[in-house]
DNA sequence: CTCCTCCCTTTTTTT
DNA sequence: AAGGGAGGAG
């Protein structure tokens, strides 16, 4: 037991034994919080507390799995009966439980925003509400916020607040959209993300035994990113620790960075006020950073008016200083990040793994991703468009859920002619008026369509007929098949599989692809239930509720040594020696979106500290000058974040360069060389002089680029690197994208003439020979 | 009823 | 850049 404090400093020490009573640990970045939380659940097991009375709720999905992991690692697999996970996941398994006594059955579905955003956008349409005026996100977030706020759609339209806001606002529907989504999502014994807060709460308040007992259940609390919490999440936590009180809170308020969805930093101060006697901890002393990022960071973070006081210090090297990059398009900017990375490998015999790139929208995943792919190295994303969402994968889902739930709507509109089964939009609309005007669910009717009189032909109503039959089959399957075989079973019964085999598009075989993605997921969930000795079988049921909470793949399989891409959310909880931090600019880093009030500024930069202060080693920051976004090329300003750092923590001195043009020495202004040529002659000379270039070299060269680029953008024909005529079957080509490819065909004549080219890697491409650059090679 | 095409919006961040 | 919606042809 000596042991578990062994490798912790003096404070860290306090806050691991300090386990009674309330108590709250402000802890800085690379404090050691996550350890602290560790051992300190590790100490409390070993103290013979029970590994199941111990409630800890953490910020994500993967945070969890690390630190279950090593407190197994510490005590054993005793600490696998511990209720941890985030606040979505333990609530969602407690509410399956007690479904009953809210009004729902213990198969409700899950919707996440996807879902919400197609049932709202129905009920927009259904009413004749004109979009533009409520916009989907809008809504969703104004519903979103008074649920977190334990609003629900009856307080909503009689508080005269909320009523005065949407009368400014222009939008006074929004509490009848809110109350027909709210009975929609009850109707269809579905939850969102917030009715699971805002249900564990009414469980929690309307039914006293519920109440006491998981108040006794649960005999320590602790949660992590405390910052982080939304009202609902709080008054959870209040009500469960009522009785044994001892519940302790991790955070640091110069680290919250959802305030957009609600997330209140001042539960923090609430927390003082709600437990008077709650012990105060501080961990300032930083064991993750060198000195250079630490300062760097407190100076950035020192431009918020609102934070708690705390120092935060470090025993660590002085360390490099923090880099620069300003590159003239995303695109460059993401080949000197990749070739940055490539340097620092060689140079300092680093992993992949030991590289982080941070960005703050996914969208700007896409340029690094095709940069680190050219540059060979291995990289993994995490989140962007998250696998679960993707339509395939939604699609299937969808059977899923509509076999385990029956009342869930939005699934059956969703699938109930994909593939096509001749129900169309008409025939379909008629039974849904049908339904709501009887005061029946949309099953009630489509399960037995011939009992009602609606007035679609008699065949339509035997295709009906025929889907309802199939569901009803796949539900009768629930309790007897494991998840993975009734899947499987679903999707080819449906004719789901063979839909996708049967239509010839590019993208068939990703979704083919993702697909088996799923179902190795599935059996995975089945196996591990195979490990862990449970006797009962693992249902389709089980797997969407485990399921619909996850943000993405958990492959821990083969991730290990390859960068890592994220948003600077996701990053938080995470360390790396080298970190860069993409896209330092204005309406971008900070986002356009959040750059109106102090407050959303304040926001934003937490975000920036957040990434700063993953970083061990190695600090680079990179802006481009230009950017696109939304399928247009913008011309951007540098982040006024990076003004924030103080010069002498800084590589370079900020300062404008001089660039002289009269000794400017052409190397590539022959407009004649093709583009991908250009662009090999030009990596090929960065490398080279990487580390020696001054900025105002590679700046000329960028210059030339970019002219050579307009020239070919004026006049796109001139780009041509030979003539068309000499493009006829046979020849080889090499493409700027696809490589070297044969071709098999050419037509047309002129600005139409198009060529059939065959590619080894992507296969045939119809290339327009007015665009594609197409080079003979022998 | 389905399929095709064109146009439109969308993106801030996540459970 | 890409998926969804609207609208029209078959």
């Amino acid at each position: 037991m000596k042991d578990l404090l062994k490798d912790l400093n003096e404070a860290q020490q306090t806050a691991v034994q300090e386990t009674e009573g309330p108590s709250m640990i402000i802890a800085g970045p690379g404090s050691g919080k996550t350890r602290v939380l560790v051992h300190k659940i590790a100490w409390l097991i070993s103290n013979g507390v029970d590994s199941f009375r111990i409630l800890a709720l953490t910020f994500t999905n993967k945070a969890a799995n690390e630190m279950k992991e090593r407190i197994k690692n510490l005590i054993g697999a005793e600490a696998l009966n511990l209720w941890m996970g985030t606040f979505h996941s333990v609530f969602a398994r407690i509410l399956r439980i007690e479904a009953e006594k809210i009004g729902y059955t213990r198969n409700f579905t899950i919707y996440d925003t996807v879902d919400s955003k197609r049932i709202i956008s129905q009920i927009l349409k259904e009413n004749i509400i004109d979009a533009q005026i409520y916009p989907l996100n809008y809504v969703l977030w104004r519903i979103s916020s008074a649920k977190m706020n334990l609003i629900n759609p009856e307080n909503y339209n009689f508080n005269s607040q909320i009523q005065a806001e949407d009368l400014r606002a222009k939008k006074p529907l929004l509490g009848q959209i809110y109350q027909t989504y709210w009975n929609r999502c009850r109707r269809a014994n579905a939850m969102d993300f917030d009715d699971i807060l805002y249900n564990m709460n009414l469980l929690l308040r309307e039914f006293p035994e519920a109440k006491e007992k998981y108040q006794k259940k649960f005999q320590y609390i602790l949660i992590d990113e405390f910052q982080d919490t939304c009202f609902s999440q709080y008054v959870i936590i209040k009500t469960l620790s009522q009785h044994y009180r001892n519940v302790c809170v991790v955070g640091d308020d110069a680290q919250g960075i959802y305030g957009f969805r609600g997330a209140k930093i001042e539960n923090i101060l609430n927390f003082n006020k709600d437990y008077p006697d709650c012990r105060v901890m501080k961990l300032e002393q930083n064991y993750r950073s060198s000195k250079n990022i630490v300062n760097a960071a407190n100076s950035v973070i020192s431009n918020n008016h609102t934070q708690l006081s705390k120092t935060i210090w470090t025993e660590n090297d002085a360390g490099e200083k923090i880099k620069i990059i300003r590159t003239i398009s995303d695109h460059e900017e993401a080949m000197q990040v990749a070739q940055d990375i490539f340097q620092t490998k060689m140079n300092f015999q680093a992993d992949n793994s030991d590289f982080a790139i941070f960005y703050r929208t996914n969208a700007q995943s896409r340029a690094l991703e095709e940069a680190l792919r050219r540059t060979n190295i291995p990289y993994r994303v995490y989140g962007s468009l998250s696998f679960y969402k993707r339509k395939e994968i939604k699609d299937l889902m969808a059977y899923f859920r509509l076999t385990v739930n029956n009342n869930d709507e939005d699934a059956l509109l969703r699938i109930i002619n994909i593939p096509a089964r001749g129900i169309g939009d008409v025939s379909l609309n008629k039974i849904v008026v049908f339904a709501h005007e009887n005061g029946l669910s949309l099953w009630d009717v489509v399960s037995q369509i011939k009992k009602y009189r609606i007035e679609i032909s008699a065949g339509i109503a035997d295709k009906v007929d025929v889907f309802g039959t199939l569901i009803k089959s796949f539900n009768a399957q629930l309790e007897t098949k494991n998840a993975y075989d009734l899947a499987l079973h679903i999707s080819k019964a449906s004719g789901y599989i063979n839909m996708l085999k049967s239509v010839n598009e590019p993208e068939t075989q990703t979704r083919l692809e993702n697909i088996d993605e799923l179902f190795n997921g599935l059996k995975v969930f089945c196996e591990n239930a195979k490990e862990n000795d449970t006797e009962k079988i693992l249902t389709l049921s089980d797997f969407l509720l485990e399921v619909s909470l996850l943000t993405d793949l958990d492959d821990d399989k083969d991730n290990n040594n390859k960068v890592s891409l994220m948003t600077a959310h996701s990053a938080k909880g995470l360390e790396f020696p080298y970190v860069y931090i993409t896209g330092l600019e204005e309406n971008l880093f900070p986002s356009s979106m959040a750059i109106t009030t102090r407050a959303e500024i304040e926001e934003e930069r937490r975000l920036f500290y957040v990434a700063l202060t993953r970083g061990m080693k190695r600090i680079t920051l990179t802006h481009a000058e230009s950017r696109f976004r939304w399928g247009k090329r913008e011309f951007t300003q540098p982040s006024r974040f990076l003004e924030e750092i103080p010069e002498k923590y800084m590589e370079k001195p900020r300062k404008k360069e001089f660039v002289d043009w009269s000794e400017e020495k052409n190397n590539y202004e022959n407009v004649e060389v093709c583009s991908s040529e250009l662009r090999f002659k030009k990596q090929n000379f960065e490398q080279k002089s990487f580390s020696s270039k001054t900025t105002i070299e590679l700046k000329k060269i960028n210059q030339n680029f970019k002219k050579v680029k307009k020239a070919n953008y004026d006049n796109p024909t001139l780009a041509a690197p030979v003539n068309q005529d000499e493009i006829v079957a046979g020849v080889n080509v090499e493409h700027e994208k696809y490589g070297k490819g044969k071709v098999l065909q050419v037509d047309g004549a002129g600005n139409d003439k198009k060529a059939v080219v065959f590619f080894p890697v992507t296969g045939k491409k119809q290339l327009l020979l007015k665009f594609a650059k197409l080079k003979i090679i022998n």
